[in-house]
DNA sequence: CAATTTCCTGACCAAATAGTCCAGTTTTTT
DNA sequence: AAAAAACTGGACTATTTGGTCAGGAAATTG
């Protein structure tokens, strides 16, 4: 048996961020190279495909590898997958890790709408990922939505309504204005053709996200009182 | 061989909107009835798997009939998944057909946002097919969304600017508020388990919906400085 | 350099799948 | 009641798929 312990395993994370810049292979890094690879493919294909229609064999062409590297690395298909949902619940963590009662509500809510427009700005297709996996009942990422994601959301909630009971911006349910603030941002990048057609272009210039996030901002904000 | 004409064709629609509360199948209406069982159980299935993942024998048991019958009736699976498509697209095609420039701004936008929220309650399934279709680049929807939805959103993006143009509302992006609407009010269906997930529930309540249609339209309408 | 560990890959396989075919049954029409 | 049309369902097939495996290449180590 030249095969011993899996090469992966579910909780491994892609902790070094990966340089990509080296020319000559340094030892040891070929892994790097090619689990980052398989994931950037991977992610092309699951969110143009879904998880089911997605083949092994054409993630392995995307990557240029050839199938059985790619079951080298991960053993298997859903290995990838959930390589991928860890990768993009991580970053959704990484944001907005502190909202205070003493900041103010016009420029918080301002700059989340900002952060996360620029998040389907720069990250399309992990936000088409991620937008697959909940409709189609999220098999499973549910578990981190109950548990995680309820506890980020209501913690936000409970400062925003601090900010209503202080009188310091009109009376909404906070729990919908996050809800409304996701799903309107979430749009850019999960409906994208849908936008793209009807503003008859054929793909989004920077100004788009500008001015979405800018209009967004403005209707919400006075939308809250502020 | 006693398989003439194909029975479907790319076109057909389902024109009677089928009572489906015939015991004694009337002669004739084994069509209809089938058709619609087919319909209902890929509607599930595709919404659920996409249509990739999805294969005719698990939609012919959800509709309890065998595999070759469902091929009977459309000749293949992307004929089933027009079916659906052209059903959805119909139904969005029926709202909100009339919008004039001498509407009270307010009335109307109050009513949009309801009447997509009701449409988000009672075709949830049909609004994450769509979902799906459009995250994944609207392969078949692509044209129908550059032609008909296109003309269908600017038509009343100019009645929007007639608006503001008279001073009626707020001076906000037209287009861009039709797509606020369009994506916080899809969010209801599409995200459905994220939000229950996030407001620990099992399932919506009736009142759900009143609450977030309630809430959108104080939100967007005081946005737009209604 | 030789030994050992890590990495790579073509050949292979069992299971599943979309779609065909046809012989028979039921329903509708004449 | 007879002919025609519509329907049913089991058997079959060509192809594709996820995953295995064993042998070999490359890198690393001592």
């Amino acid at each position: 048996m030249t095969r011993q312990i899996e090469p992966d395993s579910p909780e491994t994370k892609r902790t070094t961020s990966s340089g990509s810049k080296r020319k000559k292979v340094r030892p040891g890094r070929i892994r790097e190279r090619n689990r980052e690879r398989i994931l950037m493919a991977a992610e092309k294909e699951f969110s143009q495909n879904g998880f089911g229609a997605t083949t092994v064999q054409k993630i392995a062409d995307r990557a240029g590898l050839p199938k059985s590297n790619v079951l080298y690395y991960f053993s298997n298909k859903k290995r990838i997958y959930y390589a991928l949902m860890d990768d993009i619940m991580g970053r959704w963590n990484e944001m907005f890790s502190k909202i205070q009662p003493e900041d103010d509500p016009a420029t918080t809510l301002a700059s989340f709408i900002h952060a996360k427009v620029e998040l389907s700005r720069t990250h399309p297709l992990a936000s088409r990922l991620f937008a697959l996996e909940i409709i189609q009942g999220a098999p499973v990422l549910k578990d981190h939505l109950s548990t995680t994601m309820r506890e980020w959301v209501q913690a936000r909630a409970g400062v925003i309504q601090q900010w209503i009971d202080a009188g310091r911006m009109a009376p909404v349910d906070p729990v919908q204005l996050i809800l409304l603030i996701w799903s309107s941002t979430q749009h850019y990048a999960d409906f994208q053709v849908q936008i793209l057609a009807i503003e008859d272009k054929s793909e989004y210039t920077e100004s788009d996200f500008q001015h979405a996030a800018d209009f967004l901002t403005s209707v919400i904000l006075r939308g809250c009182g502020l």
